[in-house]
DNA sequence: GCAAATTTGTTCGTATGTATT
DNA sequence: CAATACATACGAACAAATTTG
């Protein structure tokens, strides 16, 4: 046997979504259907269309019928230009495409930091940080989920207001530099794709088969400390990898200011 | 049934990998000694087979048997120090592990640039372009799969090594910059993420379920030309998600030198 | 609001093919 | 070649979700 019939039929099946003869979002014959034009079992009628489905090219909805995906307009997302967790400048990330964003108020919470998060922070494992947790919605649907850490020190000396579950309204940066003085001069930003965890699938109403990854964005944010540079917060954002899309720009592009300070 | 049966045999395999009962790389209990284990039917043990496979969790091999993932060390890339397509800084990425990181000859073609390629690069679709092509290997597997495409009209001003299927020594960059005086002032580099093509599962050898998602890195590189930038350089870097990770880096960070220059 | 019809989801049993040892 | 283990394929029945009358 060359080719399993199931993967016949898949490709069979693609080709014909792929030219176009099935349009996006057009309901597909029912699997009965189907096992009577392509002369096998139903069974072998749904291993094609799951193979179709793992790459995202149908997606079946009970008691409905099987359909025909939909390209997502992705958002993208200028990691250099990125302000930070909670600034303002959100809302301009989208809006070429006319879409409505929103951010979720912030969900603040008291933790012990494990060995990854205390070894970037330099602090001991279990010591206490403080989270800070965001969601940003596009018309209405779970886009990403950001999370912030910031050593439970800072409050200590003085920026009370990150215990606050409200957005801090200057932006986090700005308060932090006028309560602290703490100003950041660098950031490092590691980039990893994987499935989603089963938090992230059903936060995202991920279809559960794992299909769709998780792109996971761990910024550290830097302040500068006489000779050394000393991170201050870590920013884990979580963006499903159907809707999203990241840019980075270095130096001079169109569309984007030189800044001669560095960064 | 709160939960399908499938879904509660995969559930508890899963926590007795992650708990390290099942160890990394061990066998599993065949598919007919689950059967009896669960009581269940084989059928609903290869559904919750499916289920952990779908998630990386495990990989079966016809005729031997099913087996615990093990975790690959990812290679990280840095995109904010990525020299370029054709660069000797290769090497030093990577042999921080002892691994032994290769890079495949150069294929070279002449192509015509396709409507996304001909507006990036201000061209004419259909307008001839040069497409050099480079496999990344690591430990003899291959790891990254790159092709940069340049206009045609760089080599009729002189850069004809652009047509030499061999590395150009120097780097492209400062060959460009040597032959036509082209200098980088800038790029951008565009991430997705999404299911691999029947070329890139095939090369990486995925498993051809899909599962495995690549990140594909689009980068823009500019030139500087009186008031405006140019674009002079696109080059599309093809990683498997389970093996790769990016990094980006801006200001300055430990263990990078701060640059004052732009970028 | 309920009942029927439709469609996908789950589960079982069975047989045969293919890859590896 | 034989044994083992996963892969493919078929048939059947019932469950769950959704739409429709």
């Amino acid at each position: 046997m060359a080719e399993p019939l199931y993967r016949q039929i898949a490709e069979d099946l693609r080709a014909r979504i792929e030219s176009g003869e099935l349009e996006p979002g057009s309901q597909m014959l029912t699997e009965y259907e189907l096992r009577d034009r392509y002369q096998a079992s139903r069974n072998t009628i749904r291993d094609a269309l799951r193979w179709l489905t793992a790459r995202g090219m149908i997606e079946a909805r009970a008691g409905q019928g099987t359909f025909v995906s939909r390209t997502i307009d992705p958002l993208v997302t200028v990691l250099s230009d990125w302000p930070g967790p909670e600034s303002a400048r959100y809302a301009s990330e989208s809006d070429d495409n006319g879409r409505a964003p929103s951010v979720s108020l912030v969900r603040v919470e008291v933790q012990e930091a494990d060995e990854s998060l205390a070894a970037t922070l330099r602090l001991a494992e279990g010591d206490e940080v403080i989270s800070r947790q965001q969601v940003r919605y596009i018309d209405g649907a779970p886009w990403s989920l950001q999370t912030s850490f910031y050593p439970r020190d800072l409050v200590t000396r003085g920026a009370e207001l990150l215990l606050s579950a409200r957005d801090i309204a200057m932006g986090a940066d700005a308060y932090l530099k006028q309560e602290l003085g703490l100003e950041q001069v660098g950031h490092e930003d590691r980039i990893q794709v994987g499935p989603p965890t089963n938090d992230e699938a059903r936060f995202f109403k991920l279809s559960d088969d794992g299909r769709i990854s998780v792109i996971t964005v761990r910024r550290t944010c830097y302040a500068d400390n006489d000779l050394d540079v000393v991170p201050y917060r870590v920013t884990v954002t979580a963006f499903p990898a159907d809707r999203n899309q990241l840019l980075v720009q270095f130096g001079r592009v169109p569309g984007l200011i030189s800044r001669a300070d560095g960064y």
